[in-house]
DNA sequence: CATTGTGAACGGGTTCACAGCA
DNA sequence: TGCTGTGAACCCGTTCACAATG
């Protein structure tokens, strides 16, 4: 094992082993290997037993890996043995959506604030929330440490806000909005955005 | 130009780059080069034009890139000089917000049916759509020529309904539950889910 | 004896650097 | 002069294949 320089794009896979993993445990499943790990995830064998070996001997020759004991690793690599709270922007339909997933609950996150620049809906409730307005979000944010944020405001907008987010002391984000934007090279970036992914699709159909 | 084999990698970066040029557009700029589209996007200058010259040469020297042009070059490629239509399996939150999305409007998608299996929501409207029972998936969607589909159900439904979405005769899935769905290989399937995503930043946090 | 962990070989994507051209 | 297109070099991730071992 060597923990040196560990490509990101070994990171990335982790958290698809980890879901793969969770859903073995849900089927009672006590132990598995890379091979039916593997054939769930469309991922070589030989693949997901370099990428975990990357972190420590954590299978044993004949038998495999066990399940709970893995998670339970990969939920340390991760940083999501305990729960991370998460800052919501942009309350419209996606942001309702996103504010009432039950999906992040036992995934090491959870919804703790929302916000919106729209004052007909500030003050509103969302589920178990009560959307507060931008202005507030420097202050309230950074008041609670806050440091994962999920952004879905219009394009228009989300530069702004993310810097905004940045000065907060969010230090990864998660958007929605179909636009690069440009921060501090220490905050993560990530982007969801449908239509990449439907045009990516789309060049393989006639 | 060498137009066969291009790789998947590079196909994934095309809708990206069509994504900046149409922000271009909008800005009005009538030419950009390698260098001003690689800062946008954070990636560097020879690898877009790299990408860009398996396809052609789109580029003038000294000059760079025609906007409208290499917008339209790439709607080419990426086959979405036309309008696909979209099925939507799924009518929760999250098929809700999809379902009254503007943003697929001019980028070569638009919902065309949306589909679920509960009693209680199906004959309602949403936006400009009736939720059509699942039971009919395989009829009406195959009846329609259908071939791309978003899949915003349960885990535990998705398998089954990606199976139905198959034999109905689509051929691209992008699918929101978090689960690897095990298809024929002549179906494109990608995956949304903001959760590895969000564990893929959080390996970064302290 | 099934399955891991891993050095070595391999393959392929990215960057480099420059000729070529508007 | 400015910027593209591209062969070559480079770099890095994946696969291979097998020794090690519970």
């Amino acid at each position: 094992m060597e923990t040196e320089k560990i490509p990101d794009i070994v990171i990335g896979r982790l958290p698809r082993y980890l879901q793969a993993l969770q859903r073995l445990q849900q089927e009672k499943k006590l132990t598995t290997n890379s091979k039916e790990l593997g054939e769930r995830l469309g991922i070589s064998a030989a693949q997901i037993r370099k990428d975990l070996s990357q972190f420590g001997e954590f299978g044993k020759q004949g038998t495999g890996y066990s399940v709970p004991f893995l998670i339970n690793k990969l939920q340390s690599i991760l940083n999501v043995t305990s729960v991370w709270d998460i800052v919501l922007v942009g309350m419209g339909d996606l942001g309702h959506a996103l504010a009432r997933y039950q999906g992040f609950a036992n995934h090491g996150f959870r919804v703790a604030m929302v916000f919106d620049n729209d004052p007909q809906i500030i003050g509103r409730q969302v589920g178990s929330f009560t959307i507060q307005d931008t202005t507030d979000l420097v202050e309230k944010v950074s008041q609670a440490g806050i440091r994962v944020a999920m952004l879905t405001v219009p394009a228009s907008a989300a530069q702004e806000v993310a810097e905004k987010l940045v000065k907060a002391g969010v230090k990864a984000i998660l958007s929605y909005a179909p636009i690069t934007l440009n921060l501090p090279v220490d905050v993560h970036v990530d982007y969801i955005d449908p239509i990449l992914k439907l045009q990516h699709m789309t060049y393989y159909l006639d």
